[in-house]
DNA sequence: ACTTAATTTTATCTTTTGGTAAAATATATC
DNA sequence: GATATATTTTACCAAAAGATAAAATTAAGT
């Protein structure tokens, strides 16, 4: 990952495990809670499992929940395929813990947009953290977006339920300030597709961004201008 | 299909094959061409052909390239599996006329961008075309963005060469508008990209929308209500 | 109606794949 | 250093999946 200076102190990176998993929707691991005498997190625990969670995820976001192999996975993660289900008990298991990851980090920002200050910041801020994310997971981007392409086979009831109650939250809180004169007249559900899909679209969208570019948010001066980019139009659409 | 009153006269609907054909750069079939004594295009070939690609296109729209199986499509398309296959001699041949037939549609409308034009009138036109592609295709936009996510492993020698081409010219046209001052100072590739993201989105990420907003293109409604939107924010960041 | 060619079905083969069993090795604890 | 526990490897299995062969059926041309 690409160590870039934060943007504003509300970052992804400085935000710790226990903030995110908050609420957090999917079905929790059973976790063979520690108190059944098993030495759970050992250090080589955590590395195996971090180092098969990358791999994973980096096979789905190739192949996809179906069309990716545990002997893929255990390949790039350098151990054999039992070694693997060692860690995690089946295919379907470690596909949701890729999901439970990429989720937590991906739903987080929303959720700060704040009624109290100005739309002017506030957008302009969440914009940037999106494509912050993008630039930091773009293979969990990817993960997320072939879930969501193939209709959501797994993740459907978290849009159906958590993801809308959020989105419903902070469409009020746009609605709020188109109220106050502050934005012009934008349907807020509009307004939150538009910014999901620009600013996912240079990480889901890589190669075709990389084949006509040659370039990729790994690029700091893209990187930038690509977020200035997006600013400039977004923000002259919507400011009065 | 959905059928819906065209936009414009320059719709995807009333364009020839031999238009949409023309140029393009995927290796076309061996065809086998008719000179060889066998009779082609028979009904009953041109019936079965449409019904296999139309099963493949939703089933590879679902899982993918490696995830879709030819059981899964030939049930679909109602015909045993070697059936299928007396159509397509194997799964990667079925892909590729999959993704040429709905790379024949997707390319076309960029094509049109007319610099003697507008940039207003040529802009909204284009954006017109590219959600009236995600409204009447979006299974096949589904397939193609899953292509895409997946780095592309087919199309990549297309991206590199002929869109490369076709954006890079409308680029030109794109900056030439700016230069007349028609237009805001915008770099022409993330125009390009943020229209394809906003359009896109909508057939790509369908379910997400349907989980939010319960709606989807197919309603006349709200078909339009997301066609406005998206050219009144766009068309107000990027017009002088 | 008869013959030829096109289409479809049945049976089958091989490879890949998710997953298990059990033995072997390494690690930690006393 | 012995013992228990955790980790890894080897060998394997059953189901799924892409593909082929050849027989059976249907349609077309005369």
């Amino acid at each position: 990952m690409i160590p870039l200076p934060p943007i504003a102190d509300r970052t992804l990176e400085n935000m710790t495990p226990m903030t995110l998993n908050q609420g957090f929707p999917l079905p929790a691991e059973p976790d063979a809670d520690r108190a059944g005498g098993k030495r759970r997190d050992s250090r080589i625990q955590v590395r195996n499992r971090e180092k098969i969670l990358d791999a994973a995820t980096e096979i789905f976001s190739m192949y996809g929940r179906r069309g990716a192999t545990l002997d893929q996975i255990a390949e790039k993660a350098a151990m054999s395929k039992p070694n693997l289900l060692y860690y995690f008990p089946s295919k379907e298991e470690l596909y949701l813990a890729v999901l439970r990851d990429i989720l937590e980090i991906w739903l987080q920002p929303l959720k700060e947009l704040d009624e109290r200050e100005s739309p002017e910041r506030e957008i302009s801020a969440y914009i940037d953290q999106k494509i912050r994310f993008s630039q930091l997971y773009p293979t969990a981007s990817r993960v997320f977006a072939n879930e969501i392409v193939a209709g959501a086979p797994v993740l459907k009831p978290v849009l159906d339920s958590y993801l809308r109650d959020i989105v419903k939250k902070k469409a009020r809180v746009i609605r709020k300030w188109v109220k106050r004169g502050e934005l012009a007249d934008v349907d807020p559900y509009h307004l939150i597709m538009m910014i999901w899909a620009v600013t996912q679209h240079y990480a889901d969208f890589a190669v075709q961004i990389d084949s006509l570019l040659g370039k990729s948010l790994d690029d700091g001066r893209f990187y930038n201008q690509t977020r200035k980019h997006i600013k400039r139009i977004l923000m002259r659409g919507i400011l009065k």
